[in-house]
DNA sequence: TGAATTCACGAAAACGTTGTAGTATTTTTA
DNA sequence: TAAAAATACTACAACGTTTTCGTGAATTCA
């Protein structure tokens, strides 16, 4: 950073001004022909790079997209970067990654610091503390500080901005039905506590698939899982409720995860009762990832489409970006379709 | 960002000066204590937040370390962000995440904006192109122009600054040398290309480990996967090779896979063969990730300790950047243990 | 040849911040 | 009571860039 050359350094060596040196290199008619070329000759003989920071603070924008993700770790979100990635790189746009880790506290940290003058725009998902806390002004008062925000996934009403989300209740139903189409009538659920939204909501398909199938629901069927700050413990629990609902229930004969670590435990809890997958037991979870290709035996799931989702959340963003008359202020909720990938466990 | 409250509109609603607000809010002793309260509390009811552009502009540092990996994909990877992260939070240091998605070109586009003023140094894990390539022209004109860089994992020599390692070579004779212990003899080995040293220093190790158990090595024993575009196929042509492996040579008992993903592949390829894990054929990887852990059976891995690798990395870096005296100019590198967990496949 | 144009460049402001160096007032000191 | 010192502020430069507005000198036109 200290040698960085700078228009001042050159135009001292070049005995011009300022000016002169920053419109050659802009190609600017004001300067004749021969002083242009020796100033952009030096300059690339310097390996002049415009600092991004002067050019930020004067134009008011940083052609940067900071993005808040709960977790790098999970596959999903990885994806969603990805799309986000393509999208921006195309159109001229960086992208900063920050990480909540799933705390509240850090969620907000991160926001504001990247907010003070770092990015143009957010792309978030809200951490599940968040969620749970039910608290979002952080986010509503950046809003209203006239940065663009677009929420994906995890996102809720009470905060007014364009959305991308996957249609959880229909990926869900889908997931449900086809388990009930393979004539399983025992469907285990596997989700999340209510106020994490998509378990939420992919609840409420496995639900209606149920009611539109005449099948009885039985809440001894449903197993919400518990939220400690530590994952590797609620899997452990999770895979003792899942093994205490198949001594209790000798029926069962599906399960459907709202994820592939839910799955995952299921799994494991399935092969300790030494059940066969998918001749006992059909399984299907969100999540195309890792765990799913490479499990034992490979699990159907809902595909989400992460990386399209990233892509288009990234271009909405840009759109607002660009379009400077902020009149417009109907935001839109966008519906990315799920698709059921049929592998080894139903 | 358009809305946002700077010094010289307070200074205007309150009629005072800009420095006096700003020394207000800065506790200066210059200002009475009665305007200084009365700015304090207009500032914190308008939500003032100094602009981190100006003061990165102004204060020639950003206070913010770029991170740049080759995909996030990896849990690895993910695991190394955390590290850095957590350092980096603690020492009021900002983090940024790019990724190069393992190509040469993007990892330079990267590195360039990043270095434009965005940041104060640099983390970072070459692509896999780069190092095929070995063009390390950008790295080494970002570190001439004063700029900190601490490579992790995939490092090379040529480039002289801090480094954080694995100790791949011993991480890969442990490996090995476990499988030897349980007996087995004919040991497939699974590797990367050998420009990708990690891949490189792992087989080394692996042929220590022959050597000093006086055993003979064979060059079939050894598939280095092919590097197409997409890792799906690489992927299914590693299988294939795997189970042409198994049908020349009856003998192979165990597998050593420089990665999990690799490992996967080992899973899939065996009980195509009906080859029972462990029973006839042990399996160890690197990268103690979520296939391992949700793999049937459970994969023993090598623990590369991402998160210590991140932590240190961070450490150093920061290291660099509080100490001015660039004189220092003598660059170490850092190895950290590996560890074996032991689960089902040994 | 004198006036109007064009050419080729420089000066300065602006973005938001901090810190140094003033500068009026008031208070203390001799 | 005059000089010195403390108080409570303001002005300004600087960080690196772009861009508008000047401005001398050279060129063209009548």
């Amino acid at each position: 950073m200290k040698n960085k050359i700078t228009l001042k350094k050159m135009a001292h060596e070049l005995n011009v001004s300022i000016s002169t040196v920053s419109k050659s290199l802009k190609d600017s008619p004001e300067i004749g022909d021969e002083t242009r070329e020796r100033i952009k000759a030096f300059a690339k003989s310097q390996g002049y790079r415009p600092n991004n920071i002067a050019l930020s603070l004067k134009n008011k924008k940083t052609k940067t997209i900071g993005v808040i993700i709960p977790d790098v770790v999970h596959y999903f979100f990885a994806l969603v970067v990805n799309g986000i990635e393509q999208i921006a790189r195309q159109n001229g746009y960086n992208v900063v990654v920050a990480l909540s880790n799933e705390s509240f506290e850090k969620e907000v940290v991160n926001l504001e610091t990247l907010a003070d003058g770092l990015i143009d725009g957010f792309i978030l998902s809200l951490s599940r503390e968040t969620m749970k806390n039910q608290d979002y002004h952080h986010i509503n008062e950046t809003i209203r500080q006239g940065m663009p925000v677009v929420l994906f996934d995890r996102v809720i009403p009470e905060i007014e901005c364009d959305k991308v989300v996957v249609d959880d209740v229909k990926g869900a139903y889908d997931a449900t039905a086809l388990l009930i189409e393979k004539g399983k009538k025992n469907i285990l659920l596997l989700t999340t506590q209510d106020y994490v939204n998509v378990g939420r909501l992919r609840t409420q398909g496995y639900i209606k698939a149920f009611q539109d199938n005449a099948l009885p629901l039985d809440n001894d069927l449903i197993i919400k899982t518990v939220d400690t700050q530590s994952s590797d413990k609620d899997m452990s629990i999770l895979e003792k409720s899942i093994e205490k609902a198949f001594r209790n229930n000798k029926q069962i004969d599906g399960i459907f995860a709202v994820n592939e670590i839910y799955a995952g435990a299921a799994l494991r809890a399935l092969k300790k009762l030494n059940l066969a997958v998918p001749d006992q037991v059909s399984i299907i979870c969100f999540t195309d990832g890792l765990i799913s290709k490479y499990s034992t035996p490979t699990l159907t799931t809902v595909k989400q489409h992460g990386e399209e989702i990233g892509k288009m959340a990234a271009s909405k963003l840009i759109d607002r970006l660009e379009k400077e008359d902020d009149a417009e202020t109907t935001f839109e909720e966008y519906v990315i379709k799920t698709t059921i990938i049929e592998r080894e466990s139903t």
